[in-house]
DNA sequence: TATGAATGAGTGTTCATTCAT
DNA sequence: TATGAATGAACACTCATTCAT
């Protein structure tokens, strides 16, 4: 009797469901005020489903925030690979900088969890982690392409161009369409500008 | 009998004391957590009283948003004049970013209103004033310096810069005060990277 | 498995407890001064609760209004049919009018709702629906009796007759139930002088 | 030195300005939704200068009721004397009541004291004072008009006939100026129904 | 007398979370 | 597993009343 795989397909199943809902309402109404009880009804389940799964609002959070985290992951596997580290500058960063923005895009909660400043404290855990994911990639990049650069000057470069992006990030989703690529491109001028230094170093 | 004015005195010292209060518990719990009670309890003073001065949470968010954009402003006005355009950039960049630096540690509610993503949609009205006063500050710097630049881009490099900004002084604030330097550092490095290309335009 | 209809059995018994708390505090305080906090502890229940089954203090009385409604016009038709309207008129007066004092008297409520000029606007409505119940009755009852009278006439007659019952009905039921017959009757004298003349028109 | 009788003049027309101003907001708000704070602001006043002259909101009203006490008992005794009695019914009754009608469209306050089911137990005394000013002048006719009339009863009808009074006056003063005279004719006829068998008893 | 800032218990209402079914 | 009724502390805000000036 396949029991135990079907239930846990199940719960699987039950899982999306609740960060599905739960990225939609964040994103309508931020972190701080959705509550749990609409994105229970958003997921078409009662707020006892949702603790069953889930075991409060901040856990939600960071099921959301490990998922976006895997989207980026793959979307940057997908698009980008090490090699293109020695493209010229502001091609590589245009490289890294569409598949964040697409996804972005595409999952309207991201912003309430990647750039958010008002978040209770411990949420900030899953944020942090979602911003290091793109911290740690960033370094990687550096690393390939500034070999000799001191790990440290690298990991202070990788965060501070992940600040930039994220701080540019909410102007570009927000930004009517028209104005997109105007802001994507002050964007990538923005990172060149502050990375290029560091390879004639 | 000076009845009236040692009133309005009065009145003028506990709205401050108000303020204070709030700035002090939005820092610590943002501006969405933090209750009208617990700011009354800060400032010594009863809820009733708060609402005597204050129409309600956000009118008190305004009132500190205006305090902030008024010391920006006189610490910027101390620190800095236009005849400072000419500077290298790298130096007129750092004496633009002190004073609020400083500003900002002074003043530990300011971060929560300056650099917010999820507020309340009423509330963007003070975050938003109090970041075009900032913008409109380096706008004019920009414009005092690069006199051809057409204005569209200059309004657009100050939004960027002053998003730039309010990304790292986040970090900078929080930093161990040892730390700072460096981050404050690293803030010089992408704004000047940022603007530098403007000039030679 | 009953398990839908229990629960909405449930459901169900709890809107009654709730009212019936509701009745309760209304009556001893007034509809005003009525808090849903204390309707809520009446009825054994936390303040939650009630609002999981009214969105308000005011669905609370609309509730409630409603409910005298069926139960006012359940007490009639149990009472009084058509049949009776070419009865002698102060017989006629009678049963028309002890189904309405009995329901009056079984519900503390009552008055609360039907005669009371101190509501806010919008719950005048229900009020309002309350008084059209009884005032429409009348009417019928008018017409079966003289299908002569304009309608017009017969139309403020009955509203003149029903303002006539409702202020008589906090006299008939606050006072002491010795005295309760003799006010009844006063109530009965009163609206059979106000009608015969118009049976002679 | 004429101190004490000027001070006392002056108290004289603080309690009239307050009262004054007390009508306007009850008449507004209704009693209990009346706040002593938006009186004391309809009087030009402080909120502690309104407690110099009354204990609380409730001896506002009493103060309140009184001068609507005697400005009936004026009205009434302007337009009305004792001789009167023996006029046929209908017209006594017109003379009743025309000048307490006019009274009440005069002070916009008085239905809210005159007439009001939802108002805290205390505040009943001076309603019903005032009711009772009313039901003692009826009394007084019915008297002179029937000498013969046990006193039991004619207390009896004096009071039915008071709230029926009371009744219609809302919707005599609530409706448009042109409906006024059909509604007078209707109170009239609902009082003179009632009084007239007592004539013949 | 007059002021108006100050009080604080109390209001209607919300929501993360629990638990009997 | 899933339900959804139930909880209750907490929230933003009000207002009759007091009191230092």
């Amino acid at each position: 009797m396949p029991e135990e795989p079907r239930r846990q397909a199940r719960g699987q199943r039950r899982m999306e469901q609740l960060t599905d809902a739960a990225a939609v309402v964040f994103a309508e109404a931020g972190y701080a005020k959705a509550t749990t009880n609409a994105i229970a009804k958003q997921a078409g389940v009662s707020p006892g489903t949702l603790y069953q799964f889930f075991a409060n609002k901040e856990a939600l959070a960071e099921a959301l925030a490990d998922r976006y985290r895997a989207e980026l992951k793959a979307a940057h596997e997908k698009a980008f690979d090490l090699n293109m580290a020695k493209l010229p500058l502001p091609e590589l960063v245009d490289r890294m900088i569409r598949p964040m923005v697409e996804v972005n895009l595409a999952n309207p909660g991201f912003k309430a969890l990647f750039s958010s400043g008002d978040l209770p404290d411990r949420l900030t855990a899953p944020t942090r982690a979602l911003q290091q994911a793109v911290t740690g990639r960033v370094a990687e990049v550096i690393a390939a392409r500034i070999p000799d650069l001191p790990a440290e000057q690298r990991d202070t470069a990788a965060a501070v161009a992940t600040q930039i992006f994220a701080a540019l990030l909410g102007t570009i989703v927000t930004a009517p369409p028209a104005d997109r690529e105007r802001w994507i491109t002050e964007l990538n001028r923005a990172l060149v500008g502050y990375l290029s230094p560091l390879e004639s170093a």
